[in-house]
DNA sequence: TCGAGCATAGAACAGTGTTCGTCAACGAAC
DNA sequence: GTTCGTTGACGAACACTGTTCTATGCTCGA
């Protein structure tokens, strides 16, 4: 501001930027962002008062409360998620593998929206339009309709559960070569048991401990979720 | 002691009962106890140490911080589960299902469990001993190993979501009553919805809501995944 | 008897979610 | 222009958390 050589010199006043005001859109992205940034476990009120330059207080003229933030982080991961549509009954199951493939990968952008997730039962509109989807995907297979309904929560609860498994390890931060020491250390563990107590354990000490990097166990997982449905579907 | 009638009588002192040494064993019997009559979100250090009449830092001495408490609880509840064995060829399918029930009870006697399990990779020999039945059971059936080891990983995982989530609603405490009429207000909700967002939801807003309170969403997901293996056994 | 080792436990540190009470800004009514 | 009611902002406070630091007491072996 240009100071008018006309006007009394004021007393000096710390320039304050302008506040942008709070809503429950920028504490949410506020929210995501350091969850992203720092892990599920570092949102908190304060936090994310602080990133927004204002008091903890405040946020709650706009949320409940912490578990409603953490349900509003959901509707985001759910916003996120773009499920094959429409239904295809000469493909479903493919439809099927694909829509559980989408749903980890949107929860993997938001790494920790799953321990948000576990247990709550999702409502928001983005949530609906994917029970919406799967709906479609499973009537076209041809389920009964308490199947149909009964799968929509099974399916969310299984892809949930993975990411809030892979955002427990991340959390600890390991890296790859902490999985591989990780896995190397459990090998040892199993070839040190006394052989007859746990023999189809030490047996099966190589393929318990493949694939944790990757995404075979997710696919396999799927796949038997698929596979089940569809026998189901195949005595209707 | 007893007192010499040769000492001058001592100045009155409370009289402090004999307290029983810390070990893990009474803080996790504690932990234990107190996640059952209050719930998961009431285990907190100074809570068992309070139990124990000590500080919350002797707990320090037995365990190294409550990380390990949680895991130290859920090896608890793998030692009340006593899985189906020996493994049977002829009926391994419905082993499989028995040991899947069998998980969720002994789950639901410490309900809160889950929530300390969720995401952890289960090392205690308990959980030990029910990953070697499991293997069993998937070998009885034919399985090839790969997936026998995945789907090891799979069964627990689904186990745990359901009793993660049944915790859940229960420290919400809802009782039945309540979920009806949660389902109720969710049927309302449903009904409300613009017809052409959400038709297979408003069309399926009885099955979706239907068996909550029951067992029949679990035994359909069992179901499923105990199909789902059959049938990839069926391929090798 | 003495010193080492260990467990105990109060105090302190650094945080958490949430409520209370006060203040300022703003819009409506007069 | 003034007054009043509403709403949001936000510091302070409350009641709690996990964990570490440090002092103390007990036990046991030398």
């Amino acid at each position: 501001m240009t100071q008018s050589p006309w006007q009394p010199i004021s007393p000096s006043k710390p320039v304050r930027p302008a506040k942008e005001p709070l809503n429950r859109e920028r504490i949410v992205d506020t929210a995501l962002r350091v969850m992203v940034d720092q892990g599920y476990e570092a949102v908190s009120m304060r936090k994310i008062a602080q990133e927004l330059h204002t008091g903890p207080a405040s946020l709650y003229a706009h949320v409940a409360n912490k578990k409603e933030l953490d349900q509003l982080l959901v509707d985001r991961a759910a916003q996120a998620m773009n499920l094959p549509s429409p239904p295809d009954p000469e493909r479903w199951q493919e439809q099927l593998k694909e829509a559980m493939r989408e749903m980890l990968r949107a929860m993997r952008t938001m790494p920790g929206v799953a321990r948000a997730a576990i247990g709550a039962v999702p409502l928001g509109e983005a949530a609906l339009r994917t029970t919406e989807c799967l709906l479609g995907i499973l009537k076209a297979g041809g389920l009964p309709d308490q199947a149909v309904a009964w799968a929509v929560d099974l399916i969310p609860l299984y892809v949930t559960a993975v990411a809030f498994e892979e955002n427990v390890q991340r959390a600890d931060e390991w890296s790859p070569e902490d999985i591989e020491r990780f896995l190397d250390g459990l090998r040892s563990y199993f070839a040190s048991l006394p052989a007859d107590r746990f023999p189809l354990t030490m047996a099966l000490a190589g393929p318990l401990t493949a694939g944790a990097a990757g995404d075979d166990r997710f696919e396999f997982g799927i796949a038997v979720i698929t596979a089940g449905l569809a026998s189901l579907a195949e005595l209707h």
